[in-house]
DNA sequence: TAAATAACAGAATTCGATTTATGTAACTTA
DNA sequence: TAAGTTACATAAATCGAATTCTGTTATTTA
C-alpha cells in the first residue's frame, strides 16, 4: 500500500483537479482530455472528480474560468484608473485583445478550449463577455455624464463597438491574425468609433431601410 | 438501350454539370456531394466530369463561383453610379452584406460550401474578396483626388474597413447574426469610419506600441 | 479523332464490433 | 457521516474490414 497523501481542504482539492486537468489539456488538447485521466493523475477514482464538478464540460469550463482570471484582473485595474472614461474603455478593449493574443501563442490548447466553449456559449465565455459589456456600459455612462459624448443611445454605441471589434474578440479570427499588427488596427478602429461618438450626434439615429 | 440525349456544346455541358451539382448540393450538403452522384444525375460516367473539372474541389469552387455572379453584377453596377465615391463604397459593402445574408437564408447549403471554401482560401472566395478590395482601392483613390479624404495611406484605410467589418463579411459570423439588424449596424460602422477618414488626418498615423 | 467510358490504384468513408469513457448510485472506510 | 471507491448502465470513441469514391490511364464508340 502506498501511503495516502494528506487530505486537502475542498477548495484546494478543487484547484488541484483544475491544475491537473490543465496540465493534461496543455499536453493533449481538449478533445483528448479524459476525466479518468485527470483522476489517475491525482491518484483518485474518477467518481471523486464528480463530487467537485457536475460534468466534464463543467470541469473544462472551470479551467478556462481560472485561466481568464488574469485578464479580468488587468481589466478591472484599468477601469479604476483616474483617466477619462473613454480612454479607459479604449485601454480595456486593447488589453483584452493583447491578452487573448498572448494566450493564443503561449497556451494554444487552452485557447482552443476557450474557442470551443465560446462557440458553445459556455458559462465561462458568456461571463467573460458580460464583464466587458458591463464595464463598457458603465464607462460610456460616465462619459455621457461629463458631456464627452454626442450620441445618446449608449447601448447602441456599445453594440457598435462590439460589432466593429469582432475581428479582435472572436477566438478564431484572433488565431488567424496572430502575425498581423492587430493592435494598431484595433487602436485605429477604436479611434474612429470614439471620434464618431464624440462628434456625430446623428450616428446612431440613422437606421438602415432593409433591416432584417 | 435508352436513346442518348443530343450532345451539348462544351460550355453548356459544363454548366449542366454545375447545375446538377448545385441541385445535389442543395439537397445533401457539400460534404455529402459526390462526383459520382453528379455524373449519375446526368447519366454520364464520372470520368467524363473530370474532362470539365480537374477535381471535385474545382467543381465545388465552380458552383460557388457561378453563384456569386449575381452579387458581383450588383456591386459593379453600384461602382459605376454617378455618386460621390465614398457613397458608392458604402453602398457596395452594404450590398455585399445584404446579399450574403439573403443567400444564407435562401440557400444554406451553398452558403455552407462558401463558408467551407472561404476557410480553405479557395479561388472563388479569394477572387470574391479581391474584387471588393480592388473596387474599394479605386473608390478611395477617387475620393482622395476630389479631396474628400483627410487620411493619406489608402491601403491602410482599406485594411481598416476590412478589419472593422469582419463581423459582416466572415461567413460564420454572418450566419450567427441572421436575426440581428446587422444592416443598421454595418451602416453605422461605415459612417463612423468614413467620418474619421474625412476628418482625422492623424487616424492612420498613430501605430500602437506593442505591435506584434 | 474528339467524346466518352471502362477499368484500375490508392484515398477516403462507412459500418459494425469492441473498447473506453461518462455520469450515477449503491457501498465502504476512516 | 463525510470522503471516497466500486460497480454499473449508457454514451461515445476507436479500430479494422469492407465498401465507396477520387482521379488517371487505356480503350471504345460515333
Amino acid at each position: 500500500m502506498t501511503p495516502r497523501p494528506p487530505r486537502l481542504p475542498p477548495d484546494e482539492q478543487r484547484d488541484a483537479i483544475i491544475d491537473a486537468a490543465r496540465k493534461l489539456l496543455a499536453e493533449q488538447g481538449h478533445d483528448r482530455l479524459r476525466v479518468v485521466s485527470v483522476a489517475n493523475e491525482l491518484g483518485m477514482s474518477h467518481a471523486n472528480v464528480y463530487r467537485f464538478f457536475p460534468s466534464r464540460e463543467a470541469l473544462m469550463d472551470a479551467i478556462v474560468e481560472s485561466w481568464l482570471a488574469y485578464s479580468r484582473a488587468e481589466v478591472k485595474e484599468i477601469a479604476t484608473r483616474s483617466e477619462p472614461p473613454l480612454n479607459r474603455l479604449r485601454a480595456i478593449v486593447l488589453s483584452m485583445h493583447r491578452n487573448a493574443k498572448r494566450r493564443f501563442r503561449e497556451e494554444p490548447n487552452v485557447s482552443e478550449l476557450y474557442e470551443h466553449l465560446h462557440g458553445r456559449r459556455a458559462e465561462s465565455a458568456r461571463q467573460h463577455i458580460a464583464l466587458l459589456y458591463g464595464l463598457g456600459r458603465e464607462l460610456l455612462r460616465e462619459a455621457a455624464e461629463t458631456g464627452e459624448l454626442a450620441v445618446k443611445d449608449l447601448d447602441a454605441a456599445l453594440r457598435l463597438v462590439h460589432a466593429a471589434t469582432a475581428k479582435f474578440t472572436t477566438p478564431r479570427l484572433i488565431r488567424e491574425s496572430l502575425d498581423e499588427d492587430t493592435m494598431t488596427q484595433l487602436s485605429q478602429v477604436l479611434d474612429a468609433l470614439l471620434l464618431a461618438f464624440r462628434t456625430d450626434p446623428e450616428l446612431l439615429e440613422r437606421s438602415h431601410p432593409d433591416a432584417r
